[in-house]
RNA sequence: GGGGGGGUUCCCGAGUGGACAAAGGGAACAGACUGUAAAUCUGUCGGCGAACGCCUUCGGUGGUUCGAAUCCACCCCCCCCCA
């Protein structure tokens, strides 16, 4: 890219209007670097789990915005630190993962990055729509497991090599440890922030890695591999990190009742996905629609002008973006427009959530309210569901249901499905359909 | 290794022989009010059951007792101090 196509922090810029930008190693330095050439940069990730979900949409949006600049992005799915567990941020040791799981969700977690970084590999996405970024030549993304140079070190090796660059001092008063310190820290996690440091060193010496983004909780470890690039490699690098998201009742990002939300459409469906961001806190919608969507600053700007009820439209154009993002434009459009029949009225409900049920289970005397509120997950005992009955919380039909023996037979069978809904948004299909 | 303090229902945290499915708070859920928001108010908040009730739960395993989250023994785990 030329000098000219390259603003000279047209990507810090961005970073900082939309809300990434928490702390930087070195601001000017790193603004003078990404002027001057294209920069790879880096985040890891960690297969925890085999989805991504919206709290990991954070840095993702980070890459995305560092390719859309013109930079390279390296994804590193944390299979050899995963093996180790990082401390930051968490209150207790973290449950050690086996080798087998880490594999399997490093192969969900790769697809799903895929979505947002072109890695240049066609093949790699199991998404509907291509990456929402197109790379050029040498701005292609590169995604890596840190497993390939973690796991077969050496330990006495890597003692000499590296960890005679650490300061247990130091890394004592890194606040990732020092707030462990009170309830507990095993060794293993004590040594995450070298191996992480490590990671960078490594993609520095093999990749020209220059930069190294992640959550504030990151910041110590981050810190870390600057200094060990420095040491080892004689390299200046840098380190940014992006602020640690809370909703504004103080909830972490992405978390709801259910858990998680995923990006995964088996653990998350589109339309649930859509309805977490419908139903965000006033508060949140400026924020979510900087960080979480690709819509440009006018008209980002003028979603954030909309006052009392007409917030609505900037949580539905925010929904909308995001749920296009991950699933891509059609799942948004579905989504959106379930979301109008069932809130509105009238119109096409085909992707709302639903769970199909042999037919033969309506006939006769039918099957018991109760019971299909468990099966289909919607309620977690029958207890539960029939608290939920006597307090006037649960719909059949559009009707509510007193009668908490209430059975469901063929005749609430309408358009081909019965349509359940708890409170006041909760809404689930029952299709009855013949099990294969 | 020695001494001390702990492990309670989703979380925090009371409870130290029966009235305990276990105070209180938070979270969550439902209802009212609203804008599929917030705040507020009301109710609910282990499982089964229409209900009387029955069952499972207070780190684990045994024991004492008519009866144990509460007492005893051993074990596991965590924190603090000393070595």
């Amino acid at each position: 890219m030329s000098e000219a196509s390259r603003p000279r922090d047209a990507f810090l810029e961005e970073l900082r209007w939309r809300g990434f930008f928490q702390q930087c190693t070195d601001e000017a330095g790193l603004a003078d670097l990404l002027a001057r050439e294209t920069v790879t940069a880096y985040i890891g990730f960690d297969p925890t789990a085999d989805s991504l979900h919206v709290g990991s949409m954070l840095p993702i949006m980070g890459l995305v915005h560092l390719q859309r600049h013109g930079h390279k992005p390296i994804a590193i799915a944390g299979g050899g630190t995963a093996m180790v567990g990082d401390p930051s941020g968490k209150t207790e040791l973290r449950q050690l993962l086996t080798v087998e799981q880490i594999e399997a969700n490093l192969r969900g977690i790769k697809a799903q990055l895929a979505r947002f970084v072109d890695f240049g590999e066609p093949g790699l996405a199991d998404l509907p729509h291509g990456p929402v970024v197109q790379a050029g030549p040498d701005n292609r993304g590169i995604l890596l497991n840190n497993a390939d140079w973690l796991a077969d070190k050496n330990y006495i090796e890597f003692l000499r090599d590296v960890g005679r660059h650490f300061s247990v001092n130091q890394m004592l008063a890194r606040d990732s440890v020092k707030t462990r310190l009170e309830v507990g820290l095993s060794f293993i996690e004590f040594n995450y922030m070298i191996l992480q440091a490590y990671d960078f060193y490594v993609l520095n010496r093999d990749h020209g890695c220059r930069l190294q983004m992640g959550g504030n909780d990151q910041w110590g470890n981050i810190c870390s591999g600057v200094d060990l690039c420095r040491r080892l490699n004689q390299q200046e690098v840098y380190g940014l990190t992006f602020p640690l998201l809370a909703t504004a009742t103080g909830a972490k990002m992405g978390k709801t009742a259910a858990g998680a939300v995923w990006i995964s459409p088996e653990r998350t469906s589109p339309y649930d996905f859509f309805q977490y961001w419908v139903n965000v806190d006033d508060r949140d919608v400026s924020r979510f629609l900087r960080l979480y969507t690709l819509l440009d600053r006018e008209r980002i700007e003028e979603l954030e002008a909309l006052e009392g009820a007409d917030i609505r439209e900037a949580k539905r154009a925010l929904a909308r973006a995001a749920t296009a993002l991950v699933h891509g434009p059609e799942a948004a459009d579905a989504a959106a427009k379930a979301a109008v029949a069932l809130f509105v009225g009238g119109g096409d409900e085909s992707t709302v959530p639903g769970t199909a049920i042999d037919p033969g289970r309506l006939a006769g005397a039918g099957l018991e309210l109760l019971e299909a509120l468990t099966e289909t997950g919607l309620c977690k005992s029958k207890g539960e569901a029939r608290r939920l009955v006597r307090q006037g919380g649960v719909k059949v039909n559009d009707a509510v249901v007193a009668d908490e023996t209430r059975r469901l037979t063929a005749s609430d069978v309408a358009d081909g499905r019965i349509r359940l809904q708890l409170g006041k948004k909760r809404h689930h299909h029952l299709v009855p359909r013949e099990a294969p």
